[in-house]
DNA sequence: TGTTCAATGTCGCAA
DNA sequence: TTGCGACGTTGAACA
């Protein structure tokens, strides 16, 4: 990884344009020579950048370029896309190069495959006396996260978000419909469950007979922890 | 801003939990006091990191943390939410610090706001002979991109996309329901306009009589530039 | 401040 | 390779 703090002014081309005029910035160039440009503030996401695969070039400013104070020039291509980006370098005030290594990766925990599993093990917070039927019950326009069976033994599919907004009620009323027209299972009633859920999408899917319930990922780790505690 | 070469060890906990196993890796540490975790590869995001606002602070690692090789430990907490990142330095391999000062940030060009505003320009891309009756047309559930009539005066109604996939043309449908009850309006057909359109999405819409037009931006920006030559 | 929608989204999985 | 959905999505516009 090399690492150079640059005045420079930047300029891409690709799927958009864009430019960044001249200031100071970091130029990261990693490995593969993906180039990340950031500045000393804003999110994680960089002020511009080139993803791979893609070539870096370094090219010597003509007469006019080096009149107007450009030292240097990068452009970095992407092999397939062909995407630019052209890095206009003033002055290099840092540039140093450094051996990482190949990295392990991210180890993740409490994503929404996990809200599924504990709420697969927990239906009777869909409800009262339900009992699970299966996980991603299989339909023609794909698998259903949860089909459960109430005290009274009537089907209920169940759609599980992290974050519920209107699409996944979309989504589960096509389910809905499709589930419907099976024998063995109609009537079938809707269940949209999510840590979160929007208020439009609630009114929707409350406007289409499908009941919310709102997940506590927290508690519900608990109780899984507390029931694994038991063995 | 602030550049650390280091091995080191990472655990987030916050919306979920995550960890990094022992490493050489890059540690920005920007002047708002976020912080991100690179690795020499991958994409333009940070294995890890944490948004502002957020504090860091750096902790004497105890006796048994110092046995395990930890020379230094970062704590990175955010201020609202109570998102913690923990960094477990065993081996500071640079460690330099940069004044950069205030971005003056991206200038774009090209986004989906250009695409509308040169379709309402070229409205006969649309329809041979049709007329823009309004951008942004309101509704009860949002407004409708472009509101134009075809040549003989009918209603069509045109959901731009830089990229058009099957939400795009649920979104469309809603409209067109909508619209198709107003007296003064109906009939209404759909025209779904996009850069690209996914093969599921073309299904879709034809399967509801939705039009799918595909736009090209750079013809189009090119049919804009002339039409301003002429002023 | 909260909500909605686009994004050079990116990333990961499965067909 | 493409399709599809989740994401610690992020970010901007707008009410």
């Amino acid at each position: 990884m090399r690492l150079v703090i640059a005045r420079c002014s930047v300029d891409y081309a690709g799927r958009l344009n864009a430019h960044l005029p001249l200031a100071t910035r970091l130029l990261m160039v990693k490995q593969d020579g993906s180039l990340l440009v950031h500045s000393d503030g804003g999110s994680y996401k960089p002020l511009n950048w080139m993803s791979p695969p893609c070539t870096l070039t370094t090219e010597e400013p003509d007469e006019e370029q080096r009149a107007a104070g450009i030292v240097e020039r990068w452009r970095v291509a992407h092999t397939k896309t062909g995407d630019n980006l052209v890095v206009s370098l003033y002055e290099v005030l840092h540039d140093t190069s450094h051996e990482l290594g190949v990295d392990p990766g991210l180890q993740k925990d409490g994503v929404e495959a996990d809200l599924q599993r504990l709420l697969a093990e927990q239906v009777e917070l869909i409800d009262e006396g339900a009992t699970l039927v299966r996980r991603e019950y299989p339909t023609a326009i794909g698998p259903v996260d949860l089909l459960v069976r109430d005290a009274a033994g009537a089907a209920i599919a169940v759609e599980v978000k992290r974050r519920g907004d209107i699409d996944g009620v979309e989504q589960l009323t096509r389910y809905l419909e499709l589930l419907g027209r099976d024998p063995h299972l109609s009537p079938v009633r809707g269940v949209f469950a999510a840590q979160e859920i929007k208020p439009q999408a609630r009114v929707l899917a409350e406007d289409r007979g499908i009941r919310c319930v709102v997940l506590d990922y927290e508690a519900m780790k608990g109780v899984d922890d507390a029931h694994l505690r038991l063995f």
